[in-house]
DNA sequence: TTGAAAGCGCTAACAG
DNA sequence: CTGTTAGCGCTTTCAA
């Protein structure tokens, strides 16, 4: 037995031509029945699997997409990842999952590879959001969806989350509570997100005619050592904060560690409120409010808008997403020294 | 411009064949300084990225493996994977992910997928040991790797973790802190590594002379409910255990949420151990011991074995990887009754 | 050092 | 309903 039988072996042993097997194994129709099932038999027989790259080479198209995230330890992108999949699997399309450690020499090589592949398509949560790295698929045209952070280089689709939203909900509501000495650990201010979320910090401290303080401002890296990190610089200021907005889910984690090793006590000494949910949240005492966003959600949109575009190209307008994060309130923020 | 070039826009423009563009792109030399260099420009000028259907249809090979997990949201798998990137990305190899929800209908629906697509290898956590499904890699030749979970009716590689270890010093651990009703919230009995978690369970008990109490083995899936089912179980029994060890990490989860709505106290009334490490063990107080699993490792072997296993096919023998879990000793296992 | 040409396995147009 | 045939883009002899 050979180990690999075409189509060419199934032809000969159905006593058949190739292009009538081609018939069958792409569901064309107009065989007749007989016939089909002996070519059936065939396959089955030889257990022929027809080969995707020959078929490729013909039909220019894959019906694969590639993904492409920056950190795959990342809980929240095995979330939308999922999302994209299981949407994915229901149109018969394949996923190709990547991921870049937040490395743009490793994005663009991944981009390539992709692209030697011949993905119909590339949802992507980028590295590098100016997008020069991206120029070949551009160039090529091949569909991009762009998830959670913007490519400012080109015109594409994308699905963000409304970030301002998210956390102007969230430092409003620590307002509301009679809190003014209100910190935010940042996120890198180059990445969407990362700004987005400082912008409507700073706009609820607006609205509310709260002072804003910059001693208040410091900035992580979205990693746990820097939640960590800023959490101890915080504690260190002479007037300290009564209440901490983290923009992320692993600085908010980090926050959490480095509350527990300063005996800082969450909820009574110093409120809190974390951009993303996280896994711990529930479990803490009081358990953590947070922004959540729908992962899952993301990830369905994301591919029903790649899709869409794989279908009709250039003729679809380009399209923006932005899905509503939701605040959910446990109990670290407890009511601050000022009361309505 | 045309959206993809192809080597022959490239030859035209280069003002040479085909072929030896080809040997430009290869890098198989041989080739004249100054009409490599012309080569080169014409790629670059067009944009040229080679087609790897194409490639592929002549070579036999794509330098892409399949990996097949059974759930990507748990984070025990994006772990795993990270490390076979790792490795892949040293090779020059590509890596696909798909996820089958732990069912084995979709399992076989990837590997088909994964065949047609001529994947070099594969690495596999099986959503079915038995791995009927799997029939068809096997008539293929292509390598497999099984990972966490092996594959019975096949010889492959393997790379599992010492369960029965593992669970053996988690319980001795509580053992030796002078428990002696030890229950245990078991996985699935016909999944090896729940299996094998309650082997290393009894065995201990039985090498320290303690008694093997049914009603301390209660049977849960894996999953987060079934873990605070169980414990709601324990809590009702007229003999309580002083200790509990948990088969996994979705469990461990499900017993603290468990503990919480029960008042158990965890660490004085009841301690504590579960295998695999989870994000809340260091935020719940007294912190969680448990048997920690190397995911980084797991994925740079699995890969390392699948690797060689393409370069030398048949000539190499079965391999067997059997890496040690790690206990981590917290604080939620006190001292029970009995002291040394 | 370079080129011509024969396929790789498949699809699709065309002919019967 | 079925077969013949011309490629798809590339690698790889074999000759020049």
């Amino acid at each position: 037995m050979p180990s690999k039988p075409n189509i060419q072996d199934v032809a000969k042993l159905a006593n058949v031509s190739i292009a009538t097997v081609s018939r069958v194994i792409n569901n064309q129709g107009g065989v007749h029945r007989a016939t089909e099932e002996r070519i059936q038999k065939a396959i089955d027989e030889l257990g022929y699997i027809r080969n995707a790259a020959a078929r490729t080479i013909k039909r220019k198209e894959t019906n694969t997409i590639g993904v492409i995230v920056p950190d795959i330890k990342n809980p929240f992108f095995p979330l939308v990842m999922a999302g994209i999949e299981q949407r994915a699997r229901e149109k018969h399309y394949f996923t190709m999952l990547s991921s870049t450690n937040e490395s743009p020499i490793i994005e663009e090589k991944i981009v390539k590879n992709f692209i030697e592949r011949g993905v119909d398509g590339v949802i992507i949560t980028t590295a590098n959001e100016n997008g020069d790295h991206l120029k070949l698929l551009h160039d090529q045209k091949i569909p991009i969806v762009a998830v959670d952070r913007n490519i400012k280089r080109f015109e594409v689709d994308t699905v963000l989350v409304d970030n301002v939203k998210g956390s102007y909900q969230a430092v409003q509501h620590l307002i509301l509570q009679g809190h003014e000495k209100i910190a935010i650990i940042c996120g890198p201010q180059n990445t969407t997100p990362g700004h987005e979320r400082f912008l409507g910090y700073k706009k609820a401290l607006e609205n509310y005619n709260i002072l804003f303080d910059e001693r208040y401002v410091i900035q992580g890296d979205f990693g746990e050592q820097s939640g960590y990190q800023v959490t101890h610089e915080l504690y260190s200021l002479e007037d300290k904060p009564t209440a901490i907005f983290s923009s992320n889910n692993l600085m908010s984690i980090g926050c959490m560690k480095a509350l527990n090793d300063l005996n800082w006590e969450l909820g009574t000494e110093v409120s809190f409120i974390g951009f993303d949910d996280i896994d711990i949240a529930t479990f803490l005492k009081p358990k953590l409010s947070v922004v959540s966003r729908p992962m899952n959600a993301i990830g369905e949109v994301a591919f029903q808008l790649l899709y869409d575009r794989i279908c009709f190209k250039e003729s679809l307008q380009k399209r923006e997403y932005l899905l509503s994060p939701e605040l959910i309130i446990r109990g670290s923020c407890r009511l601050g020294k000022k009361t309505f």
